[in-house]
DNA sequence: CGAGACGTTGACTCGTCTCAACAGTGGTGG
DNA sequence: CCACCACTGTTGAGACGAGTCAACGTCTCG
C-alpha cells in the first residue's frame, strides 16, 4: 500500500483540492480535518454532494473518469495522504483485493448518494436536517470523532444548507425548531444530540447501522 | 465473460427484480426493455434513483454490500443477462481489466447521482424536467434508441415525478409549459424534443457529452 | 358495463424563498 | 488602537413555487 503513497500534504482551511471539470494527477485520503465535495451550476447555485471526514477517499472520479463531476475543498486545516493517479492501474492489477476495495468504496458512495437524493427529493427541511445530523453522528461515532451525543462539525450554515437543498435562512429556522424541541442543537461548530430516538424517528432512518463490508 | 453468464431472463412489465434491503444472489445486465431503480421511505414516499436502459448493469450494490439500498423493477417487458453473485470475486480476480470496468461503472453511477442530487436540490421543476429530458435523450442517442429528436420513454408520469422529487400534478403542469413553449413534449410514451438548444439551456447542462471512459 | 389506472385541470394551502434589517465576530489597515 | 469591513448567524414580512384535494375525461381490461 505504502508503495503507492507519494507523501502527505497539509492544507489550510478553504483550500480547494480538486476542481470540477478538471483532471488532477493526484488522489487523496483524508487523514485529519474535514472538507466537502460540491458542484456549482451555471446559475451560481451550489450543491454540496457530501462531506469529507477522516478516512474518506477523495478523487476516485478523477482517477477513473476523464473529468471530475464535482469540486473538493477543505473546510478545516487538513492533512491528506497523497497518491499518484498514474499508479492507479498498477494498484488494481497487482492485487485484486484492492480492486475489490475500490469498487466497494465507489458502490458505497453510490448508496449514500441514493439516500441523499431521497432526502432532498422526498423529505421536508426538518426531516432532512434530522437525517443529516443522524447520518453524520453515526459516521462520526464509527470514526471516534463523536461520543456522548456530541460531535465537532466544523462547517458553516451555508454548507449544510447547500447540502440539503435549502437556504441558510430556512436552515436557521429549522435549526431553531430542533433546538426549541430539545432534540439537537448545532452551535459553535459543535453538534449536540439530546434525543437520539426522536431524531432518527423524525429522519425516517431506515437502518440504524452503517453499511458493512462483507468479507471477501 | 460468458463464463460468468448464467443465462438470460425474460420478465414482464411491472416485475420487481431486486428488493431494497434484501440481498439477491443474482446480478443483471439489461439487454432489452426499460426499468427503474427506486427507494421508498417509511412514510411511503418514493424516490426514483434512476432509470434503467439497455446496457445498464443492475445489482452492483447487491454484489458488494450486505444489502441493496434501493429496489429495481421493470417498467416494460425486459430481457436480462443473468450473472451469479458468487462468481463476482472470481470475475474481479481473474482479470484486472474487468475489475477496472466495474469500478468505472460504479464511479460513473456516482457521478450521475451527484448530478441528480444537484438537480433535485438546486433546480426548479421546469429546469429539472428539462435536465431529465436532455440527459435521457443523450443516453438514448448513444444507445441508438433515439433519433431525430424522438425517443421512446415507456414510463408513467408518476415515475418521472418521483425521480424529480415533485408531484405528478405539478409535473403535469410543467410538461404543459414545455409543450406550450414548443420545446419538448412527452405523450403516448414518446418524448419529442423540438428545440434542443432551448432545452439544454433551460436545463443548465454543463457538458454536452456523456462521460467517456479513458483507455486503460 | 363497471372498475381501476392514468392524465389533466382548477382552487386553495403550505413549505420554502426572497428581501431586508440587525447583531456578533474576527481581521485589516490607517 | 480603533474604525471599518467582510463573514456569519438570526429574525421578520411578504411573495412564490409546489403540494393537496378534488373533479373529470380517457382508456384498458375483465
Amino acid at each position: 500500500m505504502s508503495r503507492f503513497k507519494v507523501g502527505e500534504m497539509q492544507v489550510d482551511a478553504g483550500t480547494p483540492l480538486l476542481m470540477q471539470g478538471s483532471n488532477s494527477p493526484q488522489l487523496y485520503t483524508a487523514l485529519e480535518g474535514m472538507g466537502l465535495r460540491s458542484k456549482v451550476l451555471p446559475n451560481g447555485r451550489r450543491q454540496v454532494v457530501n462531506l469529507v471526514l477522516p478516512g474518506d477517499f477523495v478523487g476516485l472520479q478523477a482517477a477513473l473518469m476523464s473529468e471530475m463531476g464535482h469540486s473538493v475543498e477543505a473546510t478545516t486545516d487538513m492533512t491528506l495522504c497523497v497518491f499518484n493517479r498514474s499508479e492507479m492501474w498498477n494498484f488494481i492489477r497487482e492485487n485484486p483485493k484492492r480492486a475489490y476495495s475500490l469498487t466497494w468504496i465507489a458502490a458505497n458512495e453510490e448508496s449514500f448518494l441514493g439516500d441523499a437524493l431521497a432526502t432532498v427529493g422526498q423529505r421536508t427541511a426538518l426531516q432532512s436536517l434530522a437525517w443529516a445530523f443522524a447520518k453524520l453522528y453515526q459516521k462520526g461515532e464509527a470514526l471516534g470523532l463523536a461520543a456522548g451525543g456530541r460531535m465537532k462539525l466544523p462547517y458553516v450554515q451555508q454548507d449544510l444548507a447547500d447540502a440539503l437543498g435549502i437556504t441558510t435562512v430556512h436552515l436557521n429556522r429549522v435549526l431553531k425548531e430542533l433546538r426549541d424541541r430539545q432534540i439537537a442543537s448545532w452551535q459553535d461548530k459543535v453538534l449536540n444530540i439530546s434525543d437520539w430516538h426522536e431524531l432518527t424517528d423524525m429522519a425516517m432512518l431506515e437502518s440504524d447501522h452503517l453499511p458493512t463490508r462483507p468479507l471477501m
